[in-house]
DNA sequence: CATATAATTCAACACATGTTGAACTATCTC
DNA sequence: GAGATAGTTCAACATGTGTTGAATTATATG
C-alpha cells in the first residue's frame, strides 16, 4: 500500500481541461450576452450585432469562438444561403451543465485534512517514508 | 405599446457581469486544479504547490484571484500564524452553482424567432415604424 | 535581537486575445 | 455578368494576464 502521508487527493470528477476550455470562451461579457441572445432564439449575425451594438466582424469572431468549443452550431438558410443561423448546441450545453454542476457541487467540499501546520510540518522536503 | 418589431429580448435571468467575472477566474486550468484541491480539503499554500508542482508565489497569485471574486476565503492558524489556510466559500459556491444552472439551463433554449432572413429583411437600416 | 519559516508583493517579460478597419467570399437578384 | 447583400478573414494594435525571480512582510524560535 503505497500511500503518500496517508492522504490521497481525489481526482476531479470531470474533464477539467475541457471544462476550462469552455469556461474560458464563456467568461467574456459580450460572449455571454451573445449566448443569452441565442438562448432566447435570436440567431443571425446582423440581429445580434443590432441588439448589442457590435460590428458584424466582431460578432463573427465571438461566434466562431463559441463554435470552436462546440457550444454553438451553424446552419445556412435553405432559401437564401446568404443568411447564416446560429443556435445553441443543446447536447453540448447539457453536457456542460452537468459537468459544471458536478464539479462545483457544494456537497463535494471536504473538511480540512491537515497535513501542514504547526503540528505536522510535512511540507518540508526530504521526507523519508519508512514503509518498506 | 412601444414594441420594436413585435419582439422582445428577454433579460438574462442572472447577473451576467458577476457570472462572467467569476467564470473568468475559474477558466484557468491551474486555478481549476487548485480549486479542486480546495474542494478536497487541501488548504495551505505549500501543500498546493507541492501537489501541482508550482512555486509558492504563483500559488499565492492564483489564490488571490480566487479570493477576489469571493469563491475562496482565508484564515490564519490560531497557534502559529505563519500558516495560512484557504478554503472554499460555501455560500458563494452555492450562489455560483445556482446562477450557472439557471443561466445555462437547456430548457431555456427558445425556438428560432425569425426577424431576419429572406422573408422579412428587418435587419436593414432605416426602418420607419408607423406606430404613431 | 538574529535567524528561520510561510507566504506575499514587486518588477519585468512573454504571450494571448478583444478590438478595429479593410479586404475578401459566398450568394442572390436584375 | 454587374451590383448588392450577409458574413468572414486578415493584419495591426492595445491591453490584460500568467509566469518568473528577487525582494519584502509577518510571525515564530532560540
Amino acid at each position: 500500500m503505497l500511500n503518500y502521508l496517508s492522504r490521497e487527493i481525489k481526482p476531479a470528477p470531470v474533464n477539467l481541461e475541457r471544462l476550462a476550455e469552455q469556461l474560458k470562451v464563456l467568461a467574456e461579457p459580450k460572449r455571454l450576452l451573445i449566448f443569452n441572445l441565442l438562448m432566447d432564439g435570436v440567431q443571425c449575425n446582423c440581429e445580434i450585432g443590432e441588439a448589442l451594438d457590435l460590428p458584424p466582424n466582431l460578432v463573427s469572431h465571438h461566434l466562431s469562438k463559441l463554435r470552436a468549443v462546440g457550444l454553438v452550431k451553424v446552419e445556412r438558410d435553405a432559401q437564401d444561403a446568404r443568411w447564416i443561423y446560429y443556435s445553441i448546441n443543446r447536447s453540448a450545453l447539457e453536457e456542460l451543465n452537468a459537468a459544471f454542476g458536478t464539479f462545483f457541487d457544494p456537497n463535494r467540499i471536504q473538511p480540512r485534512r491537515p497535513s501542514c501546520g504547526p503540528q505536522n510540518s510535512l511540507c518540508l522536503p526530504n521526507i523519508s517514508l519508512t514503509s518498506e
